[in-house]
DNA sequence: CTTGAATGTGTAATCGGTTACAGGTTATTT
DNA sequence: AAATAACCTGTAACCGATTACACATTCAAG
């Protein structure tokens, strides 16, 4: 790669004014631009971010940080928020945090490092120091607490709506699968559900998992039917889990929605592929990402900020492992 | 953050001791490394990446460029490769390309203008300029040319496995979906399975398409059905073509596997989870991903290489979109 | 015709590290 | 005891950009 310095030379002129007719700042005569400009085509000269950024102790980087991408929801709020940044000529880094607080702060660590201008999270922990006092904007996506710029979903509404659905199409006796305790939209939701079934004295059991992963998945599955097999209406703490039960329960020669009604979150792409398709509660994932990304530019850039709290509704969507309403 | 001219004035030396301390290079007086490191301790010093970076004209990151992480087959490569480099310290520049030739360079010139030390990429392109010319290690994922350093499977025997399972399971009248015609792993699929096909006299039809994607595969489902109604075996371009096949084939009253067997390509996470569940060739993904990061920091560290060209074996998975087969 | 403003360009400091080199001290050989 | 090697530490150059400042020239106003 060229530098500066060469082209410079071949131009005939000092660095300075090279300078100045990148970034299009201070005086430069007209013949002298047109001379600059030659030799940084003839040359193919790009400045070098990292000069660029040791100087004015910032770049053009941004950390986005998710827990497992894996997780088929999280790829599109990934690409939400890569889409909106790119369109800035920002660049992402990325990282798998696992959930684990070690592995967060060692990529916050290098993300500071590196002179990123901004980090979008998805943490359970944004009130840790490393968030605290990070010196730079932070967006939390998928997350919130207190009036931290966030941007997420209404979990609690989502799962008050799924318990209302299922028990307005009839089930009597749903059991609730509640995701990781230490995943908060996981416990917002679950009480969101719990919140509705009390409300409208339905009876309820509550099955404990500790992840999403689909691995695992399968084994709640078949645990929530041994442990209770009377279950007419299950609310899946996100739709992985949802299309392991609905496997589970097919392989039972349970009827769906007949015998069981299933419902999930999140509407990850695949619920619609599912025979039969998935009832969910649906996130706006890929609007959240770029909504995300929106902010972090506005906090970068000093914009004034009319709120820097975005909450989605959230929409239950209705396919096939619901019952119809009689209407 | 703190400085190492703070630390150096902290500890009472000059920053080519605290240097020397932090690399663990030069000769360091135990009593001094003592003085040093409190220092470094008190003011939570960590160095630089940028400046570092500049000085030795090389960094510890390395850029990820994937078509597009929706698609659910490169989240695993994604993972693959973020695991495998963060255990060694590297980190990730991410972006998602869209087999688009404009947005590919475009990445691959702002990583090279941030000091990445080495590329990792799904292209179709890997005899274009951009990365002939590129100056550092590059490996292929999930595509290949040439001797180019790749890590990918082998898309033609998965092809001929394919075809070679239904007609083994007395499918005789077979629908190819082919993939995008310039995406190559897409191609090779489609020729091994043509070429099974021939070699063994079956009939089939080609229905041409020219994405991946979630939102269109469904378009194509309904078309193969309208213009190959008599179709009993049908070899997807990959899983989720495979999916809405699938769920197209139940819609329309189709048995499956017994009137239409289906088969996918790449075994993503979802096709275990289907209603009946795929049957599909298995590529390992994850694997994949993490031999690619292993490949490039290999050849970024200038080690011996036995083999830059890593072609997997693929792997038929027998669920319940094909028959058994008798014994 | 003078003078202050606008224009044009180069020199050098700066960002925060790494390292070549010089110079001084201590330890080991002979 | 002198010579040599090993140890310890600081000064300054360097990486490739940006920009403050100085200085020169041209332009416009009075």
């Amino acid at each position: 790669m060229a530098t500066i310095k060469e082209v410079a030379k071949a131009a005939g002129v000092s660095v300075a004014t090279v300078s100045r007719v990148m970034n299009q700042n201070g005086y430069v005569h007209e013949d002298t631009r047109r001379k600059v400009e030659d030799a940084i085509r003839e040359l193919n000269y790009t400045p070098n971010e990292v000069a660029r950024s040791l100087y004015k102790r910032k770049s053009k980087l941004i950390g986005l940080l998710l827990p497992d991408i894996t997780n088929p929801y999280f790829p599109q709020l990934a690409r939400g928020v890569e889409d909106r940044l790119q369109e800035q000529d920002f660049r992402l880094i990325f990282g798998n945090s696992d959930e684990s607080r070690q592995k967060e702060t060692d990529y916050l660590q290098t993300f500071l490092q590196n002179n990123v201008v901004g980090v979008i999270s998805s943490t359970n922990a944004p009130d840790h120091d490393m968030y605290t006092g990070l010196g730079i904007p932070v967006v939390f996506l998928d997350r919130t607490l207190n009036d931290n710029p966030a941007v997420y979903a209404d979990g609690r509404e989502g799962g008050r709506q799924a318990a209302t659905e299922l028990v307005k199409r009839g089930s009597t006796n749903i059991t609730i699968i509640q995701g990781p305790a230490d995943v908060r939209p996981a416990m917002d939701r679950f009480h969101g559900a719990v919140e509705a079934l009390e409300s409208s004295g339905t009876s309820y059991e509550v099955l404990k998992t500790t992840s999403f992963s689909f691995t695992e998945a399968e084994g709640w599955a078949k645990e929530l039917f041994r442990r209770y097999p009377d279950s007419d209406g299950i609310i899946a703490s996100n739709d992985i889990v949802a299309s392991a039960v609905l496997q589970e329960a097919v392989g039972l020669g349970r009827r769906v929605p007949q015998d069981v009604q299933i419902i999930g979150f999140d509407d990850i792409p695949l619920s619609r592929l599912l025979i039969p398709s998935l009832s969910t509660i649906h996130q706006p994932a890929y609007e959240m990402g770029r909504e995300a990304a929106d902010l972090i530019i506005r906090l970068i850039e000093g914009q004034y900020i009319e709120s820097r709290h975005i909450q989605y509704a959230v929409e239950f969507i209705e396919r096939q492992t619901t019952r119809k309403v009689e209407s």
